[in-house]
DNA sequence: TTCACAATTTTGTTGCAACAAAAATGGGGC
DNA sequence: GCCCCATTTTTGTTGCAACAAAATTGTGAA
């Protein structure tokens, strides 16, 4: 009694919703830093901008709100978030906990193939690094998270994690300088790596975590340079 | 007609949008077990449920569905999930990520106000079990962890933690006659109370974290049956 | 000049109609 | 009797116009 939508199921994503798109185009602007915190967005504005009407240009608008990525700023106002040191800790603990978690399990998965597409990534990372190229890194850089957090198989928890990234992601691009100074989570991406390998999930866990904990903590210095000069 | 924008910016809350309104009807129903498991949902079907029109209505649903509180069962039909094996087991280690940070960080702001409303909920949890009201029982068990959660101090993560009980949430009301032959988490909660009054962290997250374990032990098990039988 | 207030513009929300696609129905052929 | 296909109905999506509320601008008086 299968209800016979094999044949389309792998075509239905071709025929995708203009506010999915709009939500998805959204997203990926919002973690590249094309609408950087304390941006207002309207929604003729975005609807202009992604080229459709209003319908689906809210809709997006809502989801986002709705899962944080965007705020009220007012009563007819929704920007990008400008996270406080509050919020920052509040979204590093729960990354922390769920990244964690995600990693732990991805080790029950991880295939040398996989670990062989990290080092791609890495590989793009670094060279994006010594160009100065940071945007590109960034980007990278989480792809290279997702990569492993994927892995654990868990689709749902991939995409919690994913709209706690579109709340720092902004956030990250206002420190571009930072970054050079010490390469960003190299070490502890390569110690990843070699978790993964092994198969080893607290090893890989405590890799991940480790470089969440390095990147709150240069957030929290730049914020704290910025409050003060 | 009398504008008064002054004092109405406390109160804010009160003019809210028909959508948001609808989302959070939504979410109660699917809760209070009033949409169960399988139950298809037309978006004109909701607003005449709702009284409103399909814009709130469609809001409601694209915003449930987005978080996967709703599932696509097919082109155009959106259901609310039933829960296999796969889904159940990723959604509990989840919740024991996020419900035991969030436990964690409660103890460290608990007061014995807050003990004393815990105490409360339990009463009426009992009455309720005592009376076989399982609906309400399980609606007050639900008050009991989220006042703890919001003692976290975390608003985002309560809102996640919200996110996954509205997945799990139907499911729970498929197995009243389980909840009478050990009285649901009335331990645990005994538990978890003592270890706030003595901001106890390790202690509450261990509470609730078996109080979880406990529900899901429970619900894969009468899953299993109803599969066999 | 400055402040208050009214008019105008901008903006979000909502309902609705038009369209497309999927499901349901029913009728005709085998 | 059963199945296939055309027709009808149901349903989701989208754009748009009307409305309300907030912000902005402009104007006039002190």
């Amino acid at each position: 009694m299968s209800d016979v939508p094999n044949e389309t199921a792998q075509v239905e994503r071709a025929m995708e919703r203009l506010g999915d798109a709009a939500y998805r185009e959204m997203k990926e602007r919002i973690i590249r830093g094309v609408y950087k915190p304390g941006h207002k967005l309207t929604v003729r504005a975005v609807a202009q901008d992604l080229d459709v009407s209003t319908t689906p240009a809210r809709d997006a608008i809502n989801r986002l709100t709705n899962e944080g990525a965007l705020v009220y700023a007012g009563p007819k106002t929704v920007v990008v978030p400008v996270l406080d040191a509050a919020a920052l800790r509040e979204i590093t603990l729960t990354r922390l906990a769920l990244e964690g978690l995600a990693s732990e399990q991805a080790a029950l998965h991880g295939t040398p193939e996989d670990v062989n597409k990290l080092r791609s990534l890495q590989a793009l990372i670094n060279v994006a690094l010594e160009e100065k190229r940071y945007a590109e890194a960034l980007w990278h850089n989480k792809e290279f998270h997702f990569l492993i957090y994927r892995l654990s198989g868990f689709p749902h928890l991939v995409s919690i994690i994913e709209s706690l990234w579109l709340r720092i992601g902004p956030s990250l691009h206002n420190l571009y300088p930072e970054f050079a100074r010490e390469k960003y989570g190299v070490r502890n991406h390569e110690v990843a790596m070699e978790a993964l390998e092994e198969r080893d999930g607290a090893g890989l866990r405590a890799a991940m975590e480790n470089d969440i904990r390095d990147g709150y903590r240069r957030l929290k210095r730049a914020n704290q340079e910025r409050d003060e000069g």
